[in-house]
DNA sequence: CCATTGTAATTGTCTATACAACTTGTAGAA
DNA sequence: TTCTACAAGTTGTATAGACAATTACAATGG
């Protein structure tokens, strides 16, 4: 049936996931050794360790050295969400990416800003606002800090033109990331940016970026709830 | 200074992200290829493969057979979001999870059920809700529909002891599922099941699990947004 | 000029083997 | 009994080599 046979780890990989996905075998149970599926297939222990050894990478099987291979208790629902450049991703669909520059700025960290980005208080940081749109409709306000440490020259950056999202991958290579994804009503200017109702529901994203030692960004991102949805798929 | 040696892959691994992460290597850049490496690190070429390889489905580089190997373009920021079991969940966080089950009982599928179902307008679908609480703190609200075809004895489940989810993935090995993530305003009994104002943001999480060829269940999961959060971290 | 062919470089897969590191259970010693 | 030592089994790491598959580029031919 299939023209190009699959390679011989693929072959192992995929009996292991039909033997957890029939049933045959639970969460919990042992998975064969390595030397006994090596046996069972025919080939050689590295492929089988190969097969094997990506499906604990996947979180299918759990892997003990001296102890054995286990089936996984919870196969848990779980995919990679990216955060990606807003562009990009807008491109990627097919559609037209505008934004609006609203505000580009150098202020003196407060408190909560100095914490943030582990500088004293009254340190220089930069800021900009801006919204993004798709075909037109906002979709995301943008409200970003940026450490003058990490990137000296983004206040010359053409937000019209590069992201700061786009802008910062390039100019401080990317160590660390941290975020979170929390439901909130917009502030007033916000949800005039974005144009829509104050009552209306939004996703809002924090996101702090570390380059090097340091932190390079802390943006806030807020995204009308009925234009915009985070969502992802998983497959064992 | 370090007790262990690392690996020889994982040095080979060390050497690869810091010749990035210092700027000396720039997305799009071409990385050594796996002889040259071989010779530079005196190691086999298996042992480099490894690293490599290892690194390009961390998204750290891009392999591309016949041609070679180059730095990814875009670091992307990316985490695993694992959607688990709120129980579990709770637990882990040292706090004590309660539930009240609202209701349970076995519905007819309109147009929209069937269709998310998959199955025919008119067959018979299981349905409960119920409001989970973290320290008597409610912190979502369970609405979901279960496919009798995958967990025929659903209903028999004593859900304030065994949440649902975990039922499910006991009694329907789970093989693929899809969510996503959105803002809303809650519905009126969802605000009273969960003791919030009608105006206050919430995180509402659709998730529609599969377990072999059939839809087994469909969940919207509501979050007050002042209450939860999902986050993550990501490290290169 | 363009298309075809060939060649080198590069990554993908696979083997057979070896030793290291760790876990588990057992046999033996205290 | 309790602890120790050992042995067997399992996974982790690493090697040297081989051939396949793909790409990029140069040479050749029309």
């Amino acid at each position: 049936m299939t023209p190009i046979p699959l390679p011989a780890y693929e072959q192992v990989k995929a009996f292991v996931k039909a033997q957890i996905n029939l049933g045959v075998w639970r969460p919990g149970d042992a998975v064969p050794s390595e030397a006994a599926l090596q046996h069972q297939f025919g080939v050689s222990r590295m492929t089988v360790n190969r097969a094997v050894k990506e499906l604990a990478v996947e979180g299918v099987v759990t892997r003990v050295q001296g102890s054995g291979t286990v089936v996984a208790q919870l196969h848990r629902i779980s995919s990679t969400l990216a955060v990606r450049d807003i562009h990009e991703e807008i491109v990627e669909r097919g559609h037209i990416h505008s934004t609006t520059v609203l505000l580009v700025e150098t202020v003196r960290a407060d408190a909560a800003l100095a914490q943030t980005f582990n500088v004293r208080v009254g340190t220089k940081v930069f800021h900009s606002a801006q919204v993004h749109c798709e075909d037109g409709v906002a979709i995301q306000f943008e409200d970003r800090y940026v450490n003058p440490a990490s990137a000296p020259h983004y206040l010359d950056a053409d937000l019209t033109q590069t992201t700061s999202t786009h802008y910062l991958l390039e100019h401080a290579p990317l160590t660390e990331a941290s975020y979170s994804i929390e439901a909130a009503l917009p502030t007033a200017s916000e949800a005039k940016a974005l144009g829509i109702n104050k009552s209306a529901a939004c996703l809002v994203m924090k996101r702090r970026t570390i380059s090097g030692t340091r932190v390079a960004s802390f943006a806030r991102l807020v995204y009308p709830g009925t234009r915009y949805s985070f969502s992802g798929n998983f497959q064992l």
